[in-house]
DNA sequence: CTTGTGGTTATTTTT
DNA sequence: TAACCACAAG
């Protein structure tokens, strides 16, 4: 293979801190991964002394399976590779509290969800509506349900990011200590916990569990790689700095350019900075695009440099690849409205499908097909109605995330009447009605057959644990009753029904996990309430592309789903003034409860014009050929006017503002792109399908979740079992087989099961 | 060019 | 419910 100078410095620069600086399309993944490869093959590097971090599970995936390919190839195979980290901050983080500190193997990790829930469930407890709200001047508390979103954001950034602590108004201070102390009390890491908590046992002097785990860093980290460094946030840069303060080699990757998430904290002075903030970093710029036409490199520079220079990092990013820039790719069109825009897009996509394309330099031609070209919205949600309708009608494939609503579609809304059926506010013929009107191929004698589980779970019998009746256990027996059947759902939406419910399971386990220690009767009143007025919020869409399937279909998404990837051809429609970019939003703030002088750089949570103008440059830079910007006027009075970006775009020369239409000679036969869908999996996700293919369809892909008792009932004593021994273990005092029943019965409500104690038995 | 008023609209998403 | 846009008036 060969290397740009600059690819070459990245890959061999090992003993020195490293900054490396990715224009989009230069490659990146594969440097990194070049350079790890080259650091596993020096005297005494094991793969355990290598962490590096991503921000998704996705991005992990791909990174991990290029670095074990690329080791391979350069050593063949080496002994113990799986000790090398390649992961989230958040997975490395969870790994080293669990290893390190006896206690937080107890804790359970709460998703997004189920920390809202939590906030609401102990509203008092967890500060909520202790804390105020500072409206012009009055002063108003938080609401239960309405503001728990708001508490939650304010709760993350107080310890994510670097706010003058000791200046906040006592009613947020004590906030804070609530909530976290709420956490602790309940045993509960939210996601924020994991990183905030193991930052300071980096970084802090302290008792025994901070010096094995820093011992554990110092001796094994030698080596920290950071991709996607312009997103971390205060935080996570703690973090790295406590994993690289023993001396270990830090390498980071990013390109302060395509800083996106901004929203959720991350800041770019990480990046702009580090190298005052880290000693004798090197510098390498990969200013070379293999992916785009040198005219779509040039505009999507254009649209960069408004930013003011101090903002950046200097870069000159230059067009390196084989696709060739021919009059007529590049297109800033108007037309009179949204209808009329999504008609031109179709026809354009009609119009270049077969057209032959190039996907490396010297390879064999193809004709291009509905999945090269890719319609990317600020907004999918506000924008992308007229072209799905459009698509629909010329049955043209596409896939779409985010557009419909879960709670929305028909087979939720059944499931929801069998829930509100329990809790007396709805009767059987409503349960029957939504169940048929469904079209999910059941009948009203169906549906009759599952009525008796439902009524069962009204009269639920007293004298059992309040655990034995679960909310997920009637879904499921339910659905068991009225038999159910993928293939029995018409009109091939066997599928999508499948993974609607799946995804109401999974909802039901989010809230029964928080709410299991109601007794069922409130349990069920609750939960009918939540779905109705709280769920719908929280699971907004429904159908969307689950990772496993990559048909040969048109794709839309929002520019930040887009990042990373890239297309022959881009279509950027409703390049609207207040659309993109976006005005900011009403309502009450984080601002309103932290004052905005105490957080450094609190403008970033808004949104900046700049933050806009980088968001529109990465969904330039996906665009590998054809690129096509559109405005179309809406009927609203904030939709009248173009995109500032539409305007720049119409000022340069080799964007065309009439349609060149592609040549009808030498097309070839539409031919998709073939790749290998990349299927990340867990050990016990392998379980799963080893044991019963069925299920892990029904477990992984649609998300059905198993009802609670054992996991949270026998399963979790087990589980705290294990953790108590653990804990002496390491303190060196083993347990013996006599304690074994006293273990077991401890963390047990009521008597020891005999099974429990069989467990503890043995593993003594 | 600044200020006042009324009408309108409320992104993006990962762990 | 709060804030911002567009437009009109000063």
């Amino acid at each position: 293979m060969q290397f740009t100078d600059a690819q070459r410095t990245a890959i061999d620069t090992h003993d020195d801190n490293l900054l490396i600086v990715a224009c989009a399309g230069s490659g990146k993944t594969e440097v990194i991964s070049q350079r790890i490869a080259r650091l596993i093959g020096r005297p005494g590097v094991q793969p355990r002394n290598i962490v590096a971090f991503t921000f998704t599970e996705k991005a992990a995936g791909e990174l991990k399976e290029r670095v074990h390919t690329r080791i391979r190839e350069l050593h063949g195979e080496v002994h113990g590779l799986a000790e090398m980290y390649i992961g989230t901050m958040h997975g490395y983080a969870l790994d080293l509290l669990h290893s390190h500190v006896p206690e937080a193997f107890k804790y359970n990790v709460l998703n997004d969800v189920q920390t809202r829930l939590i906030i609401d469930k102990y509203s008092t407890q967890s500060g909520l509506t202790t804390t105020n709200a500072i409206v012009q001047g009055t002063s108003k508390p938080l609401r239960r349900w309405v503001n728990s979103k708001l508490y939650q954001q304010v709760m993350s950034i107080l310890r994510e990011d670097d706010v003058d602590l000791d200046g906040l108004r006592s009613d947020v201070a004590d906030g804070l200590d609530k909530y976290m102390q709420l956490l602790s009390d309940r045993a509960y890491f939210d996601y924020t916990a994991i990183l905030h908590n193991t930052a300071v046992l980096l970084n802090d002097e302290g008792d025994e569990s901070v010096l094995s785990l820093q011992r554990h860093v110092k001796e094994t980290v030698r080596y920290v790689v950071v991709d996607e460094y312009q997103d971390t946030n205060p935080v996570q840069e703690q973090l790295i700095r406590g994993l690289t303060r023993h001396g270990a080699n830090l390498c980071v990757v990013g390109d302060d350019d395509q800083t996106i998430y901004q929203w959720r904290g991350s800041a770019v002075e990480n990046i702009l900075t580090i190298e005052n903030r880290y000693p004798g970093v090197r510098r390498a710029t990969l200013n070379e695009n293999f992916r785009s036409s040198p005219a779509i490199v040039d505009l999507a520079r254009r649209v960069v440099e408004q930013i003011p220079p101090g903002d950046r990092l200097s870069k000159a990013m230059t067009a390196a690849g084989h696709q060739t820039f021919d009059r007529g790719d590049l297109l800033a069109l108007e037309f009179p409205d949204t209808r009329a825009e999504a008609d031109w897009l179709v026809d354009r996509m009609e119009r270049l499908r077969g057209v032959p394309f190039q996907d490396r330099e010297g390879s064999e031609p193809r004709g291009l097909d509905w999945s090269d070209f890719a319609v990317l919205f600020r907004s999918v949600k506000a924008d992308a109605g007229p072209l799905v309708e459009e698509l629909r009608r010329r049955d043209i494939p596409y896939v779409i995330k985010g557009l419909t609503k879960l709670f929305e579609t028909p087979e939720v809304q059944a499931a929801v009447s069998c829930f509100r059926f329990v809790a007396g506010e709805a009767d059987e013929q409503d349960v029957i009605d939504a169940w048929v009107d469904a079209g999910v191929g059941l009948t009203e004698g169906d549906v009759r057959a599952g009525l008796p589980v439902l009524t069962a779970a009204m009269r639920w019998d007293a004298s059992k644990p309040w655990d034995s009746t679960t909310l997920q256990g009637v879904f499921l027996d339910f659905l068991e009753a009225v038999e159910l059947r993928e293939e029995r759902v018409p009109r091939e939406r066997g599928e999508l029904v499948y993974y609607n419910l799946g995804r109401f399971s999974t909802a039901i386990g989010d809230f029964e996990r928080i709410h299991l220690t109601s007794e069922p009767q409130q349990r069920f009143d609750a939960f009918a309430k939540w779905v109705e007025y709280q769920a719908p919020d929280y699971y907004e869409e429904s159908d969307g592309d689950n990772g496993y399937a990559q048909p040969n279909a048109v794709v839309i998404a929002t520019v930040h789903q887009a990042k990373g990837m890239q297309w022959p051809a881009v279509f950027l429609p409703a390049l609207r003034k207040n659309t993109f970019p976006a005005s900011g939003r009403g309502g009450l703030g984080v601002f309103h409860v932290v004052e905005e002088s105490l957080v450094p750089g609190a403008a970033r949570y808004r949104g900046t014009e700049a933050d806009e103008r980088r968001l529109f440059y990465v969904a330039v830079t996906r665009a590998q050929k054809y690129l096509a910007l559109s405005f179309a006027p809406t009927e609203k009075r904030t939709g009248k006017k173009r995109s500032d970006f539409f305007n720049e775009a119409t000022q340069v020369h080799t964007v065309l503002t009439r349609e060149v239409r592609p040549s009808s000679d030498g097309r070839l036969t539409p031919t998709p792109m073939r790749g290998i869908p990349e299927v990340v999996m867990s050990f016990s996700d392998l379980k799963y399908l080893f044991e019963c293919p069925y299920s892990f369809k029904l477990r992984l892909l649609y998300g059905f979740d198993s009802p609670l008792q054992k996991e949270l009932g026998f399963g979790k004593s087990l589980h705290d079992v294990m953790a108590e021994i653990h804990k002496r273990a390491i303190e060196g005092d083993i347990a013996a087989p006599e304690e074994a029943e006293d273990l077991a019965s401890a963390f047990h409500d009521g008597p020891p099961t005999e099974l429990a104690g069989r467990f503890a038995f043995c593993v003594c």
